[in-house]
Formats: C-alpha cells, structure tokens, sequence
DNA sequence: CGCAATCCATACGGTAGCGTATGGAAGAAT
DNA sequence: ATTCTTCCATACGCTACCGTATGGATTGCG
C-alpha cells in the first residue's frame, strides 16, 4: 500500500541527501561522489543506484533540499517576530557572521560556487537570495524606510554577511567586535 | 651560461600557470588537471612534468602568482592617486561590482572556495585580504576619520563587493543601480 | 509456507587522471 | 661533427570513480 515512512532502518534518499551535504560543505560540489558517499554510509553503491537515477540525480535532489529548507527558514523567521525588525537585523549579522553556523555558512559558499557552472544551482541560489532580500527589505520597510532605501539596506546587509564569511573566516584585526557593532548600526540606522 | 630568457618559444612555468588560473576561473580548483591542462595548451603532461615536480606545485605556484599580482594592484592604486580617497571608494565598487572584471571576480571566488579547504590558499587570501583592508583604512582614515571607523568602513566596503559578486550574478531588482549608488554612499560618507 | 517486492552486495567494463620511465628532437657548447 | 643540455612525446601501471547487471537477503503479505 506504499506507506509513507512507518518505521525505516534502512537509508532512504534522504540519509543520502544529508550525506551529500555534509561532503557539500567539507569539499565543494566536486566532493561529491557516490562511492565516496557509499563508505561514508557504510554501504555500497548498489543501494545508491536503487534510491537514485545517477549521479545529478542526486545533485538536484541536494539543490531542492536546500532550498527549502532555506525558504522555509524565512518564512519562519518572517512569522515569528513581527513587529522586532530592528533587533532582527542585528541577530541575522550575528548568526552569520560568527564562526557559529560554521557549517551552513560552509554550504553557503559552495553553492555559491556550485552556481557558477551549474545553471541549476544558479537558479536555486537566486531563488534563496530573492526570499532572503525581500524578507530585509520588508524589514525596514516595517520601520517607516522608503522602498529604495530599504532595499538598499536589505542588500548591503546580506553582501556584507556573506562576503564577511569570504573573508578567510580568520580576524583580522583585535577590535573586530567593536567593527562589527560599528557596521551592524551602519546598516540597520 | 643559463641566460634568463632571451627568446623563447617554448612553455615556460608561466604559460602553465596563467592556463590553471583560467581553468581555476572556469572551474575551480578541482578543475587544475594536468592532462587537461597539456590539452589545452596542445602539449603532453611529460612537458608538465619537466616543469613542474607535480600537480601541487603549480597549484602553489598558482598561488604565488596570484598572490603577488593582487599585492602588486594595492600598491599600485596606494601610489596612484593620493588624496582622492573618496572616488576611489566609488571606483573600488564600480569596478569589482559590475560585470566587468568578471573573470577576475570568478577567481577571487574560486580562491576563497579553494581557502576552505587548503592551508597554503587560506594563508594567501588572508594576506590579499589583509592588505586590501588596510589599503581601505588608511584611505578613511586620510579622510580623517577615527581608527576603528575607518577599519569598519574598510572591510564593511570589502565584505560588500564580495558578497555581491556572490549573489547569484544576476538583477534582483530593476533598481540595481540606484540601489548599489546608495549603498556606495552609505559606506564612503 | 510461499511469493513478491524492497533494498543492498558483488562483480564488471569503462573513462579520467596522476606520476614515472624512457626515448627523441633541436639547439648550444666545445 | 660530436656531445650535452633542454624540452617534449610516448607508453606504462595505478587509483578513483561512474554506471550496469545480477544475485542474495530480508520483509510484508497472501
């Protein structure tokens, strides 16, 4: 009667999709191989080649993962604190830019680099970033900002996150918090 | 007498290395394959080999090169044009924000992805990275703005550039223009 | 119990790429 | 002219991977 999911010990698609994106973010889309993943599974990839067609399969079945769940955290994110723009703008920075959330912000950059060859990367990365700048500039709008102006903010704040997680990910200077503070009211006031 | 290099027809580490830097921009690091390479310079690898010890030499030869060109650039723009630090804040987004320079937009990308995982790359971004941002600083800071201020602009103008160069390339909004000119204001005055 | 579907192991052929070994061509040195 | 150095071609073995084919094990179901 094919039942959803009663009680599954054996790997579905999705033990395989996780495993991808955990290589994703070691070793950038190139790390992803099936054999390679089979061992890190303990399994062989007979059990691969059952659950997906090939190879891409599994690459487009990582790209919808991920984009889903990153629109569904703006969504989330967008219901929860109507009302707080202001501080939220101020934790977004927070949580992206420390070296919390390491590994997302890992899976970040390789999509990103992913999308530079992969015309379906490139569309699932637009996809994201158009959620997540609307999400902002909705955000300031809330504040009494004109449109222009808030998209502006809205855009200078997620550059500047992620081309933050660029940056070697290592300090370049003492005072990097009171840079950060600096920045973050640069942005948001 | 092993004179440095009067005419030469032949390849040298340079045509080498000016290919991988290519392919780096097409297709990452993971791209750099020598008999790809030898391909596409109409050669056979047993010319690499003479060249280079293996493959990871020349990615760190890669490295250099790209290092001291990037170095060689801050030092470059630092001679050119003291006391006009504020067009140059302008310049310094016009040209790495547009599609202009795309292919050299494409390698500090490919470099940065490469930085995740190698030690050598990771140092030499850093080093780019810090260079830039201290090119920055003293530019605010010859504007006479305070230390920590002009250390916030200076990597808040440089996160930006790179994180836009990260979103997906494309438009997000008919208003791009007007969009980056205030963002551009926003971070120079 | 017997049967069928589900899920995985094993084995195979094929390509791409690394690094080595060795020979050959072309110019420089003597 | 012979020899030596420089630079590249060819051929080889080896590993990592992809995708397929096929058989075996387990489980739900009649």
């Amino acid at each position: 009667m094919a039942k959803p999911e009663p009680n599954r010990q054996q790997l579905d698609r999705a033990a395989w999709i996780k495993a991808a994106l955990d290589i994703l973010a070691e070793k950038g889309v190139d790390g992803i191989r099936v054999e390679v993943l089979a061992k890190r599974l303990k399994v062989t990839k007979g059990s691969f080649y059952w659950h997906f067609k090939d190879r891409r399969d599994l690459l487009d079945a990582v790209l919808e993962t991920w984009k889903e769940g990153r629109i569904r955290d703006i969504q989330k994110q967008t219901r929860a604190a109507p009302g707080e723009e202001l501080p939220r703008a101020y934790h977004v920075i927070e949580v992206y830019s420390a070296n919390r959330n390491r590994k997302g912000m890992m899976i970040e950059i390789a999509m990103r680099d992913w999308a530079r060859r992969d015309a379906a990367a490139a569309a699932v990365v637009e996809a994201v970033d158009a959620a997540r700048l609307e999400f902002g500039r909705r955000g300031f709008e809330a504040r009494g900002m004109p449109p222009l102006e808030s998209s502006s903010r809205s855009l200078l704040l997620y550059a500047y996150v992620f081309g933050l997680s660029l940056m070697s990910c290592g300090k370049f200077d003492a005072d990097m918090d009171e840079m950060k503070r600096w920045i973050a009211d640069r942005i948001a006031n």
